[in-house]
DNA sequence: ATGAAAGCGCTAACAC
DNA sequence: GTGTTAGCGCTTTCAT
């Protein structure tokens, strides 16, 4: 049996289609007298009635579907937690979301533009799976919003993790501990991260304000994985008693998982002999470790949000700078006092 | 200025709308002489035509696009490669994917069969981010496929992983390096898993392969999180040594992870006195522990394909039972010979 | 070899 | 209060 059509259901109540479509969207309802309403309300149910979208969208050049062009979704596993809340906020406002996947590459990047436009959607999100700054892609509207990248030429709506803050936080709950010789466990300059140069900052922030003077000793930098922060965490517990830190702050708990291997090799316990934090707030990671890590959460939950709020209008956003979203510190156990030393 | 129909194509290169339309879609071709298309084309540049996917759709009825309805999106890291696997794919055909998340809320499960119908979707999916027997929602599509999970009353094409194998495979690992006292790190009872009966079936169908008579204080049950396999394999390492087990298969890579640090605590070096095999090569994980985890490789990225492809027509599926997906091993360096001791 | 015209299913301006 | 009607932008049959 062929789906039912709006005729279906204006003969079945016997009435216009007009009628029918009023009262089924509430428009007009007013001048519509409570009987018809009632037999056509009757009629859509009796004749099994769903609406086409398809159709209702070519009438109404409004399509209530939003693209959202990401460049990898396979490759981290933070991903789900953006989506989630650009898809939360679509649904609650009776959006649909449109997935493309252009894996990076300008020829996928410029179809799926074309796809999408084809599609007519309301309004389009272009995301990175991780903080980067990006030639926004030919074609992209001007209303788009950047969702974890910020835009080179400027100009857009776009929100980034709020990474000098996050560092500030991450070095100032070590400094409230008592810790002063605070290392930074570094991505390599090579990865060229945006995030990197922010938390750095922050870690230079939160020690001027202490008056700690930083060492450049205890900025150590390595490949961004667990095995670089093992060596790097190696490295700086090999400094002499009183050169060694006392905390380490990490790019991201990867890398702390790699200085708690570090610390179990030299015997030391966390956060006893040695306080840690981390960053990312990793999914199945973070809270696993032994103690559990305290770390500083990546919003990607809220950014995801924010740019479906923005895509949407249902929020302003300044196109001069990225929104810029916090990154909430999570308190779990690896922070401690600073071991008692001779000469303290 | 608005955007440029087909009837601005045809006006501009003095044909009709039909002529158009054909040479645009390479339809009866043949019968259009090469200079008007030559004119068609051109004209169809110069106003920068793009189709008009929503008018199409309606004509043609169908709007290549896929319905995508998982249970949560969010929730775990590994649901961005089975996103991509159906992403690739789709788009290999020229369709877009709409991705609803429902967070397994029946209401919203609801809402979300209705809006993805009245779109029109050519194809619908319906995929859970864990391995799961469910109740399928009424309304769903007859020829709607599961994903990572199978119907509960059967009859729907469906994929799963083939944990069975993949159980096996871990074991005969072990067996294959030499040992015959594995132990099984499994999930608990209450968390009601089908995961981890069909492991717990491979571990024993290649212990009796071997002729290795099962002992069950070697299968040892905790929450499937670090810190229960860490309990865990702290109990089966206290065991006296002639029963103590010289490897262990884990549920998942997190269990594994938990083994690590309790054959560290015990002074137990990996793969020198203890073997251990993991499950899932969790992402940023499996292959960053020291050392680096040898594992069994859930195959998101190929189910999400698969799903895809008979979503698509591409490929049948038998409806009477799911599709077993391999899991193949990652060997990496977690396993060796097992430790020579007296009475060997 | 090309054009005219009829819809796909819906909404909304206008008529009565 | 309710109906008529003209499209939204496209594809496709049937004429010519």
């Amino acid at each position: 049996m062929a789906r039912a059509r709006l005729s279906d259901v204006a003969a079945h109540a016997g009435v216009s289609t007009a009628t029918v479509s009023m009262v089924l969207n509430g428009v007009n309802t007013t001048r519509i007298s409570p009987q018809t309403q009632q037999r056509v309300r009757e009629a859509a149910e009796a004749v099994g009635y769903k609406p086409n979208s398809v159709a209702r969208s070519l009438r109404t050049q409004q399509t209530r579907m939003v693209g959202l062009i990401s460049d990898t979704i396979a490759s981290t596993p933070f991903a789900g937690r953006m989506l989630a809340g650009a898809n939360d906020v679509a649904r609650e406002q009776g959006h649909l979301v449109i997935l493309v996947d252009t894996e990076r590459d300008a020829g996928a990047e410029r179809q799926a533009l074309h796809a999408l436009s084809g599609q007519q959607v309301d309004a389009m999100i272009y995301a990175c799976m991780w903080h980067r700054v990006v030639e926004v892609p030919e074609g992209l509207p001007e209303d788009a919003v950047l969702l974890d990248c910020a835009p080179a030429a400027g100009g857009r709506a776009a929100v980034v993790p709020d990474e000098r803050a996050g560092g500030m936080a991450a070095v100032r709950e070590l400094v409230a501990a008592g810790h002063r010789r605070i290392a930074f466990l570094d991505a390599e300059e090579r990865f060229d991260l945006v995030a990197s140069r922010l938390r750095y900052e922050g870690y230079l922030r939160i020690l001027a304000d202490a008056g700690i003077e930083p060492d450049p000793a205890l900025h150590a930098r390595a490949e961004p994985v667990a095995s670089g922060g093992r060596e790097a965490a190696r490295r700086l517990l090999d400094l002499p008693s009183e050169r060694r830190p006392t905390a380490m702050f990490c790019f991201n708990d990867r890398m702390a998982m790699g200085a708690y291997a570090a610390a179990h090799h030299c015997g030391l316990s966390i956060p006893r002999d040695l306080s840690i934090v981390g960053y990312d707030d990793q999914q199945l990671i973070a809270a696993e470790l032994d103690p559990p890590l305290t770390t500083i959460a990546l919003p990607h939950y809220e950014m995801g949000r924010w740019a479906m709020e923005v895509a949407l209008g249902l929020r302003r956003a300044d196109p001069a700078v990225p929104h810029l979203m916090p990154c909430p510190i999570i308190r779990r156990a690896s922070v401690g006092p600073p071991p008692v030393q001779f000469g303290d």
